[in-house]
DNA sequence: TATTGTTATACTCTATAACTATA
DNA sequence: TATAGTTATAGAGTATAACAATA
């Protein structure tokens, strides 16, 4: 890239720092909103899955998820001491624990739903229905995942 | 919002935790990207702003970035010592740093700009060009600015 | 030996408040 | 007293490696 197109460049222009900078406030945001029940993004979409999808293994979780092991551990602690999930051993294989939502954690999930609303009123205000279905699109389209892609290059 | 429509809705169904996460994601992708030179998404944005807006006082940086004072301080503590900036007084008001990128960091930005480009194409890969602009569009009319909005409620 | 989950740790980013120096 | 910048510190998120228990 030359100096003059990086001059021309307004600071935004670039739309990978756009992402990093809105999803950041976007986090502090969502995390705001749930502080009153004392946690994070994570915390609240762990809740979702586990509502989604039923009791399930910690691996199972950290895949659907995306996050690291030793996140996981910390989220279930939490949720876990404030009664909204549950951890058992699986009979089966001693090693993994199921992990389960607690009614608590339904009526929590009521509560983080209500808080996400108000969040995403607030971020996207400005856009219209149809605008902001559009963006949910694309940034669903957005590559996050470790990529498995073929080394073409490098 | 009833159980029901809870446990219908898909755990990334949300935006603000969709764009949170993606955000996130793309912050840490950036960092890496730029880790060479041991700098982060907030080092890039400064850099482009003193490209593209000449030398100013820390003051009008900390407003057009949107960063906090303490956080610009680390920035341009990491940029001097790298010697891709300047910190030098104000002559009229000694009270004031005016801060500069140098040739050095002219050089910086250009391979952070060819790092940014390496970081969108992996987290863009699968829109097209209209679609990446279309998303550029409506992320940049997301609010992340704090906001001044007449108390219509709460 | 491999797998599941846990602990410990380090690094980054954000946010607040207290402080120095100038005005 | 007010403002520009700095320092110190606390809190949340991310990431890695070492570890215990079980298979």
């Amino acid at each position: 890239m030359s100096v003059e197109e990086i001059q021309a460049a307004q600071t935004m222009d670039r739309l990978g720092l756009l992402l990093a900078h809105h999803g950041t406030v976007a986090q502090v945001r969502v995390r705001h909103a749930l502080g009153v029940t004392g946690f994070g993004a994570r915390h609240a979409v762990t809740l979702m899955h586990l509502a989604e999808s039923g009791p399930m293994g910690q691996q199972a979780l950290i895949e659907a998820l995306g996050v690291d092991p030793s996140v996981l551990v910390t989220v279930l602690n939490d949720l876990e001491r404030d009664g909204l999930a549950e951890r058992r051993r699986d009979p089966a294989d001693r090693r993994r624990h199921i992990v389960e939502m607690t009614e608590a954690g339904a009526g929590a999930l009521t509560r983080v739903h209500d808080a996400l609303t108000e969040v995403e009123r607030e971020l996207f205000g400005d856009l219209d229905q149809d605008e902001i279905e559009h963006l949910h699109r694309l940034l669903s389209r957005v590559r996050t995942t470790p990529e498995e892609q073929a080394c073409t290059e490098e």
